[in-house]
DNA sequence: AGTTGTTTGAAACTTCTGTTTGACGAGTAT
DNA sequence: ATACTCGTCAAACAGAAGTTTCAAACAACT
């Protein structure tokens, strides 16, 4: 009744889970463009092409289907392969490519990537979800990158110290996710291009290795830090 | 009648603007924990002590009272006196103390600071409000860093390069506004304390100095880029 | 004291939105 | 064929929230 010129089986109920399916990527597409509380269940039916009440029967309600959202779009773009390389491949290396992927991961994905957008939101403003998020996907990414950090900068100094490095990196990174909408208006250039892409890249790793080395000459200057490893917490002095 | 152990006084209405500035302070804490959408007028004006009138009285509505505090939020906290300083004083404490500043206005102001609170929504999901934001509040800062960032990387490159080089140093420090939320579920260490407060400046201002130290050094082995000056755009190849 | 403009308060109004309901159609097993 | 289940739909329901209304209170001025 919707398309009065479709035939009856457009709206074919028993394709199994179809109307989920498209209620779960429209309800992706609406939370990430609006957050939880702006989005609306008519909205994201509307653009499912489902009925007001279909995400209440699927899902039970419109917290759930955020849930749903959430854990599904951890899978969607680029997968951090590069999360397998280990010792065999240099540093450098691996520090580049973690950078490559998560800054395209980030600021490449088309006008709103939805896993950077509800993660986004998520930061600002907690939800239960977020406690997943980090265990699934921030923290692995995290032990990770330690390790490359601690390979540059060498041993023998204090885990705060390494935990330091890694957010420098990091945050260079998701600046350009969380500064966007500021960066855009700033005015052209400040928010990378395709043409300036690589050229972030390669910014971003050299400012890194550059500070990275400064943070070794610092520790050698000041002296090296005993017990520097055996403890899990980053920080000492708190 | 809200408080009965009160005097009638307590509700005077004509002591100039107070229920106006009171509803504005008010609105200053709400809109910075629930963000505009999740703010009610009814909430607000509960803890203004006002009546839910009051809003379309002395604003006309909720959008021109989140303006309003939009606009006050700015002059919350820590002036920055800092950007007062000129070549008179060493880049590298220009930097250091714009990084002291940043640094504690966004993570040392008690459990929520509005300005950061309402900023960071901004970001996520721009209102009207963050033009004017970034003409008052974030351009003129980044003029000045540049200014020093320049200084410090050396002349002669392109004005990407230096643009480059500011939102590494800043992407540093609005790192632990964004993400704080994450930090803190990361672990103990992670966000800033009061205790290592002082060493998160000396890192972030160490690892800069030694970035800017490789960017001059990258440059130099590309060649010096001629023609740098003399374009407002920060960027050249998009 | 009376008038006037301003401010406040309680209630109602209106719209939006998440949710529920009951009916209908289609497939499937008995 | 009948009954049952599943999915869908339009409509209605219920609560929340921004806004408006109108009367009352107050201060300042004449």
């Amino acid at each position: 009744m919707r398309f009065p010129d479709a035939n009856k089986s457009e709206a074919a109920p028993h394709i199994a889970g179809a109307t989920r399916e498209a209620l779960i990527a429209a309800a992706t597409t609406v939370f990430a463009e609006r957050g939880f509380q702006d989005a609306t269940i008519r909205e994201i039916c509307q653009l499912a092409g489902a009925n007001v009440a279909a995400v209440n029967y699927h899902f039970g309600g419109k917290e759930d289907l955020y849930s749903e959202v959430v854990v599904a779009v951890k899978h969607t773009g680029a997968p951090p392969v590069h999360l397998q390389m280990g010792a065999e491949v240099p540093a450098a290396v691996r520090l580049e490519a973690h950078i490559r992927w998560l800054l395209g991961r980030l600021v490449c994905m088309g006008p709103v990537d939805p896993l950077g957008q509800i993660m986004g939101r998520e930061m600002i403003q907690p939800t239960p979800a977020l406690d997943r998020l980090i265990e699934e996907f921030f923290r692995p990414q995290s032990v990770w990158l330690e390790v490359v950090v601690r390979e540059l900068i060498g041993p023998g100094l204090g885990d705060e110290v390494y935990a330091r490095g890694v957010m420098s990196v990091i945050s260079q990174v998701v600046f350009y996710k969380h500064c966007r909408p500021v960066l855009e208006r700033m005015g052209p250039g400040y928010f990378p291009t395709a043409a300036t892409f690589e050229a972030q890249v390669r910014h971003i790793v050299d400012f890194s290795l550059a500070g990275f080395h400064g943070m070794r000459l610092a520790a050698a200057a000041n002296g090296p830090k005993p017990g520097a490893e055996g403890s899990d917490c980053p920080s000492r002095n708190h």
